[in-house]
DNA sequence: CCATCTTTGTGCACGCGTTCACAAAGACAT
DNA sequence: ATGTCTTTGTGAACGCGTGCACAAAGATGG
């Protein structure tokens, strides 16, 4: 999961799973496709293949939303279109500001799938005020001092923030303090904010060490250990079994 | 969360539960940033503040490792660092290839957070012939001919795909074949992949999309529907409470 | 050596999420 | 109308993850 919430515990809005929100947006791509291509009905599943998830999970999924299905037929899929994007906010307008407008925040800026569905950039802002002025996917790149007024006038409630990761919690307070409720992080750090303000994290260093845990686990389990022994670990990790012995010392 | 496990129904390698493993990245920044203070030990309570997570949750996830905390004192950080690193396997290199060199595989090759911990950029790859041979973040990038060659000739395991959708499936396709067993995805479509690879998304749609899920009940909840309603919904929620009716009518 | 105080490691209970499996709903043919 | 066949919607069981609460471990001071 390159995402997590922080804050605010699984609550369960209006008797949606988090779960099954977090799928939402997975099952209207499809759905999408699926549009685009004219097909009128759908059956869970094979939109469950499609979205890559468990037909059953699907149909609950669904369910939750008060469910549409035909019983015999499958799902209508212009309608489900609907539901779901009206069930995720997706009819209304999102005006977004990105912060820090770097080597990523620009790939943001000129990211076409931002505008496709609902969300749109209404505004680039940067701390260097060399790049005050300076258009970047066609968008002039404000600077910070302006942040409060362009959340202010835009009425944005969605910020995205790509600075480096010592100014994302300066930022991310700034944000807050302007009226944003919503933040997707890129920076890797832990962002504190009151209760009532979603967080949501892109961390590709996380997810590469996940990758990195499991790869091992695939390579090792037998020519593992014995790869580079600081002087810490005594006789680390022969691997057998669960619960596999560990050094019980400490070093300096 | 911005991440997703696909295929390997959490095999709970070795006992290590994947809530875990997601967290210990978490866990080892927190402490990488104590060790530059030269923080010799910290306690289970200061740890979790600093990771953002319940005290408990972290001791418990510790003790999956073996658990090296001296009672009455705490853990000591250089150590867990290590044993974090060695867990993760991020005492090894990692060779990584970033394949789909546009706005965000630039903006990636750039990324110095890579190379920082265990993870080295071995090559770019890209379709565009335009593009080979030009330098991107002082690596030249190489046509997508070479692919099979430079996984086999770096011994590659992890892969990043940077695509377009459409283009992805394909990749990935081949970068498996050429033994790839670990991808991460930034292109918004649901790969398929044989049983024994990891794929890991990061899907910037989904998260907006989760956060404007939140942002809507925030805001709505009294002066909700009533938007733009196609022709298709008929009473739409009128929110009466939870399991709140729905129309039970389908449009053409 | 003993008492006190801090902090770990974990048993336990609870709730969420997943999946199976099936009854019922409805389409469609005859 | 009746029967058959497909597919939904969900009850129920299970497993994982979370967090409380506490006993035991060990440091520290006298
Ligand atoms: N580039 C990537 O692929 C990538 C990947 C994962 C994570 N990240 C993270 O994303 C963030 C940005 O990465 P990047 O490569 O674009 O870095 P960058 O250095 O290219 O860009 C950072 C930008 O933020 C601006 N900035 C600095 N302080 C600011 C402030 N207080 N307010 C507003 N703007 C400010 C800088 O002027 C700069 O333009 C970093 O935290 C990085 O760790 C980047
Ligand atoms: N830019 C962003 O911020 C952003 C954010 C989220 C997701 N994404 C996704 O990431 C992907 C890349 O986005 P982008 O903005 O960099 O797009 P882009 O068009 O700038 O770059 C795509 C690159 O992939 C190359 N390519 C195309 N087909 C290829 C193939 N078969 N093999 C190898 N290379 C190939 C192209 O030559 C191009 O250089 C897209 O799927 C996009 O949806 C981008």
């Amino acid at each position: 999961m390159a995402t997590g919430r922080t804050h605010r515990p699984a609550t369960r809005s209006r008797g949606i799973p988090e779960a099954t929100v977090a799928r939402l947006p997975l099952y209207l791509r499809a759905l999408t496709a699926l549009s685009e291509r004219s097909v009128p009905t759908v059956s869970s599943e094979e939109l469950a293949a499609a979205a890559g998830v468990n037909s059953a999970k699907l149909r609950k999924d669904f369910s939750y939303l008060g469910s549409y299905g035909t019983r015999g037929v499958g799902y209508d899929v212009e309608y489900l279109v609907y539901q779901i994007s009206r069930e995720l906010g997706l009819t209304q307008d999102w005006p977004v500001v990105i912060v820090g407008i770097g080597n990523l925040g620009a790939a943001l800026a000129n990211y076409g799938g931002f505008a496709s569905r609902g969300f749109r950039v209404a505004a680039l802002i940067d701390a260097d005020p060399g790049m005050a002025g300076k258009p970047v996917a066609g968008i002039p790149v404000q600077h910070t001092d302006e942040l409060e007024k362009i959340i202010q006038d835009n009425g944005v409630s969605i910020g995205v923030i790509a600075t480096p990761a010592g100014a994302a919690q300066q930022v991310c307070d700034r944000l807050v303090a302007a009226g944003v409720t919503s933040i997707l992080n890129f920076a890797p750090t832990v962002l504190n904010v009151p209760d009532g303000v979603d967080v949501r994290k892109v961390d590709l260093s996380i997810e590469l060490q996940i990758l990195a845990f499991h790869e091992q686990r695939k390579a090792g389990e037998e020519a593992a250990a014995e790869a580079a022994v600081p002087a810490a670990a005594r006789k680390a990790s022969t691997d057998q079994g669960p619960d596999g012995d560990v050094p019980a010392v400490m070093p300096a």
